[in-house]
DNA sequence: AGAAGGACCAGTGGTCCGTA
DNA sequence: AGAAGGACCAGTGGTCCGTA
């Protein structure tokens, strides 16, 4: 019964790896020796083998997982964290220790095939199947050892990824304009929610709507803090166009 | 700001009291005096003011809240629980002690009441707005002083009130079998699982889409067990089916 | 300084089991 | 015994803040 879903996850790539792995590469990398691996997306990261497992009733029970401590990395256990964002034109590849925006939009696509094998595997079993990426979701990436994805960081540029796929005209200028000025990740990032707002006033200020009538975008929660600009503006710009339309009809002066 | 919404809240029946407060007495009600209300529906409740508030960000901070302890019930504490559900007719309202299915079904649709309300308000203030009936419309319906809905009670008979959304023909049959026969409310409630599965069954097998499609369903969470059931019981039929299948085409015999 | 992410926390879905 | 519901608990959404 519960190995049925597990072949299902095996069935792949299996050969070397799960197949999810390969495209991990696609974009850049972590850190490491994963510079080199750019362009051609091919080279695959052996998953640490993660000891301290959790008991959890459902779905994410281990595939095999036979590989030793970790062979990658120069032996030591050096790499920690994956490079930072620098803000870079479409297409173009960061360079140093650095990872690019393509790649960053890159692991959102990654986390909706994770989102999606949770799902089919939900069915399968006949139990509840997320519609969104939930924290189910972000354990079922890091067994399948995709360990550069994690809750906080999709979360924080979740907007970001938002702009790209409503607007990705706007989102493109403003990745170039950003760039141009040496603007660091974190000004972007900021820079990111005006023209959401713009595109939210468009369509009816209704930003669940908008995120829930997109194929990619629907599996994301709103961030909190666009959801707030979004009213806050809404709410403005109400006041002020039925403060002049009182003016006019019936305000004394 | 947050006046805007509170002012909704208490915008419809202030005169006396909430107007949801109005709709409770439509079935029949909990224990006490209660019993005398059923057919005129007019009678109502004053809410026991509840001291201890949480410290919630949002949305359920009191409206006016000013009643003093109790001046029902004789005066004594001595109501504490709603009295038991017996098998009813439909139509036929409950005696003695008792509360009949009617008046479970309607709590139903209280619940909804409570959660269209809290979605307006939430919309208003530009807040997450739930789409089922959560733990917050929990709370806002007993701080509106609809003290005998609670989850466990509410979760329990999810199946039931599915059944007479889906299938009112079958779903009043079968009250009136089990009634016939003396059944207890356990006993009706356990045989409402089997027509459901069979409406399943007809419409693929997908309980969740069934529960979206419907209107009154929608806000309601699948109950774990019915899953597990339609799940199990596809499962088998698929199994034999195929059995059939290969054994006329493929088996040695 | 700017940024990545482990880890915490309040409130959730789910339902058991002490109560009447 | 049959049933109502307070209260608990594992896992959630959300994000802070100690880390590098």
């Amino acid at each position: 019964d519960a190995s049925h879903a597990l072949d299902a996850l095996s069935q792949e790539g299996l050969s070397e790896e799960p197949v999810q792995q390969e495209k991990e590469a696609a974009g850049s990398g972590g850190g490491g020796v994963w510079e080199m691996v750019v362009a051609n997306g091919r080279k695959q990261r052996r998953r640490k083998s993660c000891k301290g497992r959790s008991r959890m009733a459902s779905m994410e029970e281990d595939e095999e997982d036979d590989d030793e401590e970790e062979t990658e990395e120069g032996g030591g256990n050096e790499r920690q964290r994956e490079h930072p964002f620098i803000v870079t034109e479409p297409g173009e590849v960061a360079r140093g220790k650095k990872n690019g925006l393509d790649y960053l939009f890159h692991l959102y696509e990654q986390c909706r095939d994770f989102l999606i094998q949770v799902q089919n595997i939900a069915k399968e079993r006949g139990e509840k199947c997320p519609t969104k990426v939930t924290n189910q979701v972000f354990r079922y990436a890091k067994k399948a050892g995709a360990n550069y994805i994690n809750k906080p960081k999709m979360r924080h540029y979740v907007h970001c990824y938002a702009l790209h796929c409503l607007d990705e005209e706007t989102s493109n200028a403003l990745r170039r304009a950003f760039k141009e000025r040496g603007e660091n990740v974190g000004a972007w990032r900021q820079a990111c929610y005006k023209p959401l707002v713009v595109v939210a006033a468009r369509q009816g200020w209704d930003i669940d709507a908008i995120f829930n009538a997109h194929p990619r975008l629907s599996i994301w929660y709103v961030p909190t803090k666009l959801r707030q600009l979004c009213h806050a503006e809404r709410s403005s710009t109400a006041a002020s166009s039925s403060i002049t339309a009182a003016g006019v009809d019936h305000l004394p002066f």
